[in-house]
DNA sequence: AATTCAGTTTATAATTATTCTAAACTGTAA
DNA sequence: TTACAGTTTAGAATAATTATAAACTGAATT
């Protein structure tokens, strides 16, 4: 459970203004046990859920961004055409259901990757992920 | 290189009139010895550069979309926010180059999977992709 | 060969996700 | 306090895709 200051030197330590937009968002998606997955629309539905403040769409996506470039949330790659986010920033991979649009984390050791290629010359490895798309039995 | 019969038979097992507009996207598709990595917006700049027929962007989009639901081509993830197609419909993987935002093959055994986990129960694994992702070095 | 009609193509409108704009607001350093 | 860069916001704009509905056409039937 992150405290409000905890909240506060995070967005500092990023140079991002602690404005109570962000606070109430960073909450939303650090405050939490589990991994959160999101989209724009689901992170806009928790965050104006409950009354405190209302947060505009605008902020929702100009912060999504922020935290991204700040390497606070990092994107997943799915076969949806809404963009998808993790608050699990470490390396991991995921299931993709396409029937409920919904994203588990796969534990790192739960993949073992025995032989990667070389990248092409010129390039370097920026990310690898692992995306097993799921159906019903 | 595939024949025009040839062509006409595979829309025709799947349940594909052979349209004059079929023929054309076929032939640019399947016509070509290295596999085809696309956009609706390459396809139709493709098939509609040299004289021929032209083909409206709706039947790129309705083509597409029916190949990919007959097995003929596949969708790739990828970061963009434009789908990514490919003939080549075995299973592989890709290296994806955001800046120059082309898609390479990966040879199947150039990527070695030694363990991959369980589905949940109820589900099956449908596909498994693997992405690597690049930035210059 | 002419007829028929479901399947297909097409121009265009509609939708959806996201980004842009520019005016109002606010956190914080001076 | 004041000043001002950074931030938020409503609404407009953009971009990719999908929907609509009228015209067209491949091919089966006569
Ligand atoms: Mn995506
Ligand atoms: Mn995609
Ligand atoms: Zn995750
Ligand atoms: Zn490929």
């Amino acid at each position: 459970m992150q405290q409000k200051k905890e909240i506060i030197n995070k967005l500092r330590s990023s140079n991002l203004r602690p404005t109570k937009q962000r606070i109430l968002i960073a909450k939303k998606l650090f405050d939490r046990k589990k991994t959160f997955h999101f989209t724009a629309e689901t992170l806009n539905q928790a965050v104006n859920k409950k009354g405190d403040i209302k947060i505009s769409l605008a902020t929702i996506y100009n912060t999504v961004e922020a935290f991204k470039k700040a390497g606070h949330i990092r994107e997943i790659l799915t076969n949806n055409s809404k963009s998808y986010y993790d608050t699990n920033i470490k390396s991991h991979h995921h299931f993709y259901d396409s029937e409920s649009k919904k994203l588990t984390d796969i534990d790192y050791q739960d993949v073992i990757l025995d032989k990667i290629p070389n990248p092409p010359k010129g390039k370097k490895i920026k990310d690898l992920e692992v995306v097993i798309s799921l159906q019903n039995k």
